[in-house]
DNA sequence: CCCGTGACGGGGG
DNA sequence: CCCCCCGCCACGG
């Protein structure tokens, strides 16, 4: 089960839309492994050289580009942000209330 | 094999 | 708002 979450959570990952966000807990609490969030950040840093997954949409509980530093530059992340029509201010994503992507409610539950 | 280290999060003071 | 602690678990030293 365990090499299996890696892809797991990439497969959540590419379904997050364009000028949208979720969060590592959300991913996380999805995939049924509610206290793993910490390794969904973990995947996301394995994931590094895999374009196709949209790593910059996902970040803190609070909206905080916490993984920011894991880009190829400091503004990378925001910069990618940006280019969604995303408001990034201090590290925190602007009116991100109602940017949220939370897959529990998105995605109708086709897990099996 | 033990241990420190995290792109985390919830709870409590 | 701040801080600390704990659970989580893959990985490297």
């Amino acid at each position: 089960m365990n090499q299996n979450f890696f892809e797991r959570v990439y497969d959540v990952a590419r379904q997050i839309p364009q000028g949208r966000v979720t969060t590592y807990g959300m991913i996380a609490h999805y995939l049924g492994t509610k206290g793993s969030a910490r390794m969904v950040g973990w995947a996301m840093n394995a994931s590094g050289k895999d374009e196709s997954i949209p790593a910059h949409r996902v970040v803190n509980r609070n909206g905080l580009l916490t993984g920011k530093a894991h880009f190829g530059d400091i503004y990378q992340m925001e910069q990618l942000l940006f280019e969604e029509g995303i408001q990034v201010k201090d590290n925190q994503i602007q009116n991100f209330k109602n940017l949220i992507w939370d897959p529990s409610i998105e995605l109708i539950s086709t897990k099996f």
